[in-house]
DNA sequence: CTGAAAGCGCTTACAG
DNA sequence: CTGAAAGCGCTTACAG
């Protein structure tokens, strides 16, 4: 492994110069860059990157932590940030919290961060005043995404609006017991997104001069699995409603298994939207409000950039993407005659010629 | 920000022993340990991991590169590595292909993995026998998932006898015009597993006393969109088979939205079985052949910390995960009556109550 | 068991 | 534009 010095001899150079040179910086004339760059290419040299961090006080990656990988939304978003980030010579260091609190307190108050990263997107992570504090004191380039944070950058949807659109696509269907399948507050994807979310669909109802109900909402959080018991939950309840929105599009179909469990046909008897607009939405033919991951991958990483590279200071800002309501075949007018309260039978599980439709 | 020599100075020693106690070497005495511990936490100390790792010539980070995060298997994966990884203290760094050609060869070939480092896992990413020998000479432990490489750890499933379940299958239940939605030899995500599959899916035809058909095999890739575009083809090509088994989970859920599109109805038209068993593969009733990916995620972190953190010298070695053939309800026998050359309507595409069923 | 000192391989003022 | 030298903050033989 050929080391600087190497390099410098063989360019008969000073290390300095080869430094400059290799990272392009001015104040090198050409020719000698030139004789730096074929040294280094005879030689095969790279720069040791713990000595270029120890001596230059930057570590050249930035963190990118999410609730968990495996879910489409955060897939997407480091997919994208992901490329952004290696484009510009970033390594990227991926922080996956997976429901490990512990892990994630550790993260944030200890030695995980700290030196390790030049800057850090934080993705839906749910950080309590202390978090926040022990955050400011890294004193990095910080983007948020699905939230906001005074003085950092952030990226988001206008949770709200969505929640509102999704219930009011329902309500001009003819909707009136439109049930929602709401994130879970202890839940370790919550953030703030789920408050907003369960917001705009009661803002929705109450601008339609309907009352939310208790009954109608269950705390399903935001996953297959979860959205698949929220719905169980609501069924059990009795006088099930005509209608569901779910806090996104992974609730949605797990909403959407248990109904075909129970032999329920969506959306003849039961509508279903969520948001989203994941991958495998146009699959099961899921409608949804859609959201733009790929561009708020991009941005918040490209934020991120401007800050690290920036010759000034750059003003954190705030940016809202949009969302766009996709129609597809889970919604549909309500039924004329009602379900009956012990909606669906067991047996209807395999009848599935009449499912989604 | 603290430093070694404030705490060794807080602590009454040298930065040596603070450094050994810290790293909870042995060789210091109970009572010293607990006074450095005192200290740093104190000063809320935190070493600079670029100084250890240019001193002590670790990175303490391991590489995990997959061909695309976006996709089931590989954010699974990626899951499942980053909590054993993490547990160990290291960092994981995340290599993205995206299919990035230029990218991923400047990967192996540059500076991306140099000195970055300590051990790396390489997932299904189709290499060259230039690249192995760059990485080889990065002389790091290296585990390959999905595959298998001499001198490298692996872990896999047996791709082809998964194939030969799969195909079985659809044998089993009456099956005789069975189709394949190949993965693709110029695609990004393909490595070796796409020929095991198609191989396997071979002899299955074989041994049964079929003849494989070359019209009966498409190269539709790894994707939901491929594995739609495939099934178009397939279709288009009249004389439709009766059955189809697609390269993995997400290649069969393009495959029905193209079924569901033309009109035709799962099982009842067309049976369809995958290989992954996909989170949302119950959701959609895709009968499938799993495979554990977590398991192997978990497994192949486990045998690099193994290699990295062990005494002796380990030998690699290569470990085949099991699969099980998961029948839902995407499959059943064939039609008695066989489809009209010119299979399905475009007005059939609405007709939802007839799908999947 | 503990310490003094060299060294890891770069980058960055500071001179020139 | 280029170089000599200090310094980044640790770890590791080497002594003791």
């Amino acid at each position: 492994m050929a080391k600087i010095d190497d390099v410098a001899r063989l360019a008969g150079v000073s290390t300095a110069t080869v430094s400059r040179a290799l990272r392009g910086l001015p104040m090198v004339t050409p020719k000698t860059r030139d004789r730096v760059l074929s040294a280094a290419a005879e030689l095969g040299y790279v720069a040791s990157p713990s000595a270029s961090r120890l001596a230059g006080g930057r570590s050249g990656s930035v963190g990118v932590v999410v609730p968990r990988v495996t879910r489409w939304y955060f897939a997407t978003l480091v997919d994208a940030a992901e490329e952004v980030l290696r484009a510009s010579g970033h390594d990227v260091l991926l922080f996956n919290l997976a429901g490990r609190q512990a892990a994630t307190r550790r993260l944030f108050h200890g030695s995980g961060l700290h030196k390790r990263v030049d800057a850090l997107i934080l993705a839906c992570v749910p950080r309590t005043a202390e978090d926040d504090a022990a955050l400011d004191r890294l004193g990095l380039p910080i983007v948020v995404v699905g939230g906001r944070q005074p003085g950092w950058g952030s990226v988001c949807i206008d949770d709200q609006a969505a929640a509102r659109a999704a219930t009011e696509h329902l309500i001009a269907l003819g909707h009136r017991r439109i049930a929602h399948l709401a994130g879970d507050a202890h839940d370790e994807f919550a953030s703030n997104v789920h408050i907003d979310r369960t917001a705009g669909y009661r803002q929705a109802l109450c601008a339609a001069g309907l009352q939310p109900e208790e009954a109608l909402e269950v705390e399903a959080g935001f996953t297959i699995d979860g959205g698949a018991r929220g719905m169980a939950e609501l069924l059990r309840r009795g006088d099930p409603p005509t209608a569901v929105f779910a806090a996104c599009d992974e609730t949605a179909m797990g909403a959407m298994r248990t109904l075909r469990e129970y032999g329920l046909r969506v959306p003849t008897d039961i509508s279903v939207i969520g948001i989203d607009d994941h991958e495998l939405s146009a699959v099961l033919g899921l409608t949804t409000v859609a959201q733009p991951a790929v561009a708020e991958g991009r941005l918040a990483a490209s934020m991120l950039l401007e800050a690290l590279t920036g010759s000034a200071k750059v003003h954190p800002i705030d940016v809202v993407v949009p969302t766009r309501l996709v129609v597809r075949e889970t919604t549909g007018p309500p039924r004329l005659i009602p379900l009956p309260r012990a909606a669906g039978g067991e047996d209807g599980a395999r009848d599935l010629s009449r499912w989604p439709g």
